[in-house]
DNA sequence: TAGGCCATGTAACCGGTTACATGATTAG
DNA sequence: CTAATCATGTAACCGGTTACATGGCCTA
């Protein structure tokens, strides 16, 4: 999914500038299945108004820099309708962490036991973090999805607590490898 | 995480050719979490070659075409249990599916439905071959996560089968955008 | 007074994909 | 006879990130 479509996507919700559509998408419950970056926010939000699917008009703020705060167009709701009725994508998944723990017999069981509470503490914070998205929105189709979120992520913690110990001792034994590369 | 360790690790399993890693990224247990194409697995390859950190023969087969073998070496192995200890970075997730859902009210109950049944449909394929996967193999580790993969895809499987009537519900009535867009 | 937040933007870079080029063999 | 599988590679392209530039205000 191109980043056009995604800011319209976050522009649908309510008029944003640059610099809040990074945040929603670092706070909000986009955070969980979008990444943007200002260097790719900001062109993105002048092609945009060049194309006219968004509007654009400046506010003055007291005590903060000026800002740029953009709205969805008519133009621009009616393409992002469009988009979302292409069959979307299978969901795009990368992970360091299982490729650590197939590899776990080459590292070390310090290496192991990092990672996966590390892991661990993330998801616990994630769980909280959309519990509070739920409650602070009411909007049912945000709600549907942070629902989804929280019955997946619960599963996930729980899988992880249950078998972080089976990990551990999946760790490297022989210490010449693993210990030199710490 | 760079194509250079994940050329590594799959290595680390076995030799291969460029060409039957990108199977193996396509078919294997890699595939849930890596994406590789040809355009990349040859030239690093090569690259990885000339530092030495994989070895190459080439083997001549009768009724196909000659291949090129590629080794782990030791150096390879040292630079990969290096790049293993490094703490992995959190998942990478991208989802237009959940975009998708979070806007229901602006796309037809057909469009929905679609996308969900078809997701639902993903899912099911996914959990049998993971369990092919499992069933398949007898490395520790690699078992490991494909416990860790059912555990996870069947809670999600669960959910979609649970509150697919209640996202198809969320689906716009107004007709005039989404039937449009059709 | 240092660091963090607010705020916008650009240019260089890069990792990786797409599409193309080539060609033999085998299965339907 | 067509499509698929096996097999390797290159060049153009592109989406997006990183790092940089700028600057005022507020808090510790």
């Amino acid at each position: 999914m191109n980043i056009q479509t995604l800011i319209l996507g976050i522009l649908n919700f309510g008029d944003a500038s640059g610099y809040e559509i990074k945040k929603q998408s670092i706070e909000g419950a986009f955070r969980y299945f979008v990444d943007i970056s200002y260097g790719s926010i900001y062109p993105t939000l002048s092609k945009l108004e060049a194309d006219k699917l968004v509007s654009c008009r400046a506010e003055t703020q007291s005590g903060k820099p000026d800002k740029k705060v953009y709205s969805i167009t008519d133009a621009g709701r009616t393409e992002f309708v469009r988009m979302l009725h292409q069959p979307p994508a299978f969901d795009k998944f990368k992970s360091e962490f299982l490729l650590l723990a197939m590899c776990a017999e080459l590292t070390s069981r310090k290496t192991i036991q990092r990672a996966i509470d590390e892991r661990i503490a993330e998801m616990e914070e994630m769980l909280a973090h959309i519990q509070d998205l739920r409650s602070e929105c009411d909007h049912p189709a945000t709600q549907w999805i942070t629902n989804y979120g929280l019955h997946i992520k619960s599963a996930d913690l729980e899988f992880l607590r249950n078998n972080r110990d089976s990990l551990l001792a999946l760790a490297g034994t022989d210490t010449t490898l693993a210990e030199a590369a710490e």
